[in-house]
DNA sequence: GCAATAGTGTCTTTCAGACAGTATTAA
DNA sequence: TTAATACTGTCTGAAAGACACTATTGC
């Protein structure tokens, strides 16, 4: 082989001559609805494991897809009508076992969005829903897509402690107390407002819109802010309690 | 299709009667010598990219290996006759370009091994060698083993951070300062050592062995430390300047 | 003795936790 | 006015940075 060139190699190659292994991209799509953190799942319309519900996701289309996260936004938006404004690689898994098709690998994201930006589309078919994160890691899901939910909320987890990421599941427009709130429910413990206030002004990659909720309600009116752009990458250098 | 038993489209599935994409495991190894940090490369002995250097991986075999760490395992144990103690995953890449025979994945892991574990069978070969990592990155690679090799040094200067990782670049016993070197030029800046014994202290993931170093030289024979087991495991709350 | 390396004592600085206090709204 | 929510002031505490200090070795 090493004796050809490499034209006359590739004109003879065919990926079909090997045994090879299947390559999936599976996404765990997260938002929050009234103070509760929900995924996104879809009903399988094919074997294996049809019927069942699942992450959206699916295999690479070669023609159609430019790289993974093409590939993952593809499978997003075709469920949600968006392409989510936070993406982000979780991990890769890959066993002889996890698919009853042969050996099988699944490249897994998480994504966050803001739950009204896509809720009509989704409401309209029956076989996608949201459903809170606890509830959807109690059922029986298709292939290990549990086991790749909870590590999502793991990874989710661990960005809380250490980022604003998770602002990226709230709409444009937002309270502190809203984001505040958020990552509690994230991290299953309540956080000092002093500190988490602290700690966003010092990041400096939220601004005020100027405006105040017009959410009507007891209480002082909170005032709103939008995310800057870069807002994903700042990493504060010591964790929230954990 | 969804008309079928599952077991009836099993029976039916061909995964060669699709358009599928290759699947490989590329690993990142890192040793330390004289203070330096080594990266292992082979020389490909095969069309693409023949007699280039590059990662040790390659194929998952579907019928040898169970996963993707056992992949990457038996790809750097043909290398250095031994499994690394520490791997861990780092990302996965795909594209439709990045591998000329078609849409490839690749899943990158990063391992980390003392050096002398495995000089002897390097020596004798001529088609792996370890190199400065900052010499290999100046090389041209196979693919897009650089930018590889930078995402996982990348994720390694995050671990020395804040964690203890690096320590399973170095032998079974050593001294805190070799290991507060190996820091420092992952960091690629030098810490006070003060800050760095305190953060081993509490961590309590090192133990002494009794022993003194042994190796000659001027100034206070330094004490010798080993991993305790899970030292990989453990998070410090503070992240070191950087 | 000196130079070099290992290791410690301790003061400063930074920033999270705790929690009481003020501000603004609806009823 | 009261209750609720938003937000601030300020003290405490934990742990990193800075850096001077002591300890042990080879020459």
């Amino acid at each position: 082989m090493s004796q050809q060139t490499e034209q006359a190699y590739l004109a003879s190659y065919n990926i079909k001559d090997y045994d090879t292994c299947l390559t999936t991209v599976d996404s765990v799509l997260f938002t929050v609805l009234n103070g509760e953190l929900y995924t996104l799942l879809v009903r399988r319309a094919n074997h294996p494991y049809l019927a069942y519900w699942g992450l959206p996701g699916g295999f690479i289309d070669v023609q159609r897809d430019v790289d993974l996260t093409a590939c993952a936004n593809r499978h997003l938006a075709e469920k949600t009508g968006i392409i989510p404004p936070y993406l982000e690689q979780v991990c890769s898994t890959g066993s002889k076992t996890r698919d009853p098709r042969g050996w099988s690998t699944t490249v897994t994201y998480y994504a966050l969005m803001a739950h009204i930006q896509c809720t009509t589309d989704i409401d309209s078919v029956d076989d996608v829903q949201w459903l809170p994160a606890t509830q959807a890691l109690q059922m029986e899901l298709a292939f290990d897509h549990k086991q790749m939910i909870e590590q999502a909320l793991e990874r989710l987890k661990q960005k809380a402690l250490y980022s604003l990421v998770p602002v990226y599941a709230l709409p444009e427009t937002f309270t502190l107390s809203e984001l505040q709130q958020l990552h509690e429910v994230i991290l299953g413990k309540s956080i000092q407002s002093k500190s988490f206030r602290r700690r966003i002004e010092l990041a400096n990659v939220l601004e005020e819109t100027g405006e105040l909720s017009t959410q009507k309600g007891k209480g002082k009116r909170p005032a709103l802010y939008r995310v800057k752009t870069g807002a994903a990458d700042y990493r504060f250098m010591r964790n929230l309690e954990h």
